[in-house]
DNA sequence: TTGTTTTGTAACAGCATGCAACAAAATCAA
DNA sequence: TTGATTTTGTTGCATGCTGTTACAAAACAA
């Protein structure tokens, strides 16, 4: 197997660092993340081996952010936390974490565990990379994950920034399916939405520039339809397929 | 691997000949250091595969001279201490040791850790030298690891500057992975970047340049593409071999 | 209808990036 | 050595991306 990449998820920084020159040292590549923001953007940019999770981070539960990585991709989890009560245990377990460390750890045995879920679960790791590589047809149009381009029904290529194209895989992703505002802020990592707050209207534009590019009419969308007090929904039926 | 030499760093004299002898009857050579002033010297005047390392020096600390050396070498380092709280431990990793032993130790538990870390350290060493020496194929273009050149799909030979040079190896070496500026800078060893500051633009212009030469259309990158508010990924197959 | 809420979008400002031009440093030639 | 050439980092400007704001249009409730 190639260098491992992990990535580590803790809000402290000194923590943070230690582990992730602990792991350089042996042989992997440590990738720190402080938020969940950070863990979007490394799960967004790059192959993800292994996440090594701290269950108390500062502003949200290690436990939901668990579950939430866990519904959306199939990198395996292995949770770390001072606490270690039976329960802490079996929660981190029920939302799906590969293993569980408690804090303080011998050294040897994080890496023992790190090892061991990685061979355990090496193929399953190396199906989630390609399926990051996958094209899409949908309304006539085409998305190829390898190169990125998108094509018209009539072949034009049209560039899309990268916050288009990755409000676009978003959609792709869930078709049919209704996302709510701060659904698709968080999931393209938008800093000035997320919050609820009615206030920003990052989403809103967003769709507007990217309905500007692919819908054929944008006045009168036919692919990303409006929900009025929901979201939008990409109304649309996409075929996946590997090239 | 030839007998490794292996400098032992404590102050007091009794310690350092224990460890000394025992180093020397199981095959390794033992060159004994008593201050800062014996490290440099050894460091300067020989070859030294690893350092033992004694936390609790008289006149200056462990901690600060395992940071020191790891800012000015590659050598590997096993911290030895007689405390040995977790907190310590981790003090130790955070400057860059590559193990931690707690005093009192069993010797076998000390020569396994340090065959480990020489191992470690050794197979990091060959590969490397052994991908400086690959070939690679990457859209069309060869890169010869013997000879340094770089041909264009047409048949073309390239001539690239050495950081030029440096910044393909790197983007040879880690395909489809993004790179901030920073790890580029690092990697190849940027003198006016690599700080984390927004005010070098050493590594744009450089890549803007190699993408002058290797790229078809450098307005339109197809090859070294930009990922706003990250860095650059190589987003092309590519293939490695010997020739 | 009228008034309120929600959505669309143009205009704008702040940044990140690409790049040409320059300057400093290294290398080469003689 | 000196001077020419190449390499490499810096700077300033142009461009494009992105979120905010303000206002208009649309949808909704009454």
């Amino acid at each position: 197997m190639a260098i491992p990449r992990i990535m580590v998820v803790d809000d402290d920084p000194e923590i943070r660092q230690i582990l992730t020159q602990f792991l350089q040292r042996n042989g992997s590549m440590a990738l720190p993340a402080a938020s969940e923001a950070d863990i979007r953007r490394h799960m967004e940019t790059g192959r993800i081996d292994l996440i090594l999770l701290d269950v108390m981070l500062g502003d949200e539960n290690g436990i939901d952010i668990c579950a939430k990585l866990r519904t959306q991709n199939d990198v395996p989890i292995i949770m770390v936390s001072a606490l270690s009560t039976d329960q802490q245990r079996m929660a981190g377990y029920a939302v799906g974490a590969d293993d569980y460390i408690a804090k303080p750890f011998n050294t040897d045995l994080l890496l023992a565990r790190i090892k061991a879920v990685l061979t355990r679960t090496q193929r399953a790791a190396s199906l989630a990379h390609r399926r990051r590589l996958s094209n899409f047809d949908f309304g006539g149009w085409s998305y190829n994950g390898r190169t990125d381009e998108v094509t018209s029904p009539q072949g034009y290529q049209v560039p899309l920034s990268q916050r288009e194209l990755a409000l676009l895989q978003t959609l792709l992703a869930n078709p049919h399916i209704p996302l709510t505002r701060d659904e698709i802020a968080k999931a393209i990592d938008v800093i000035g939405d997320g919050g609820g707050d009615t206030s920003g209207r990052a989403i809103d534009v967003l769709v507007g520039r990217l309905r500007s590019k692919i819908e054929t009419n944008p006045k009168d969308p036919d692919m990303i339809r409006t929900q009025r007090g929901v979201g939008y929904v990409f109304a649309v039926d996409v075929v996946t397929h590997q090239s």
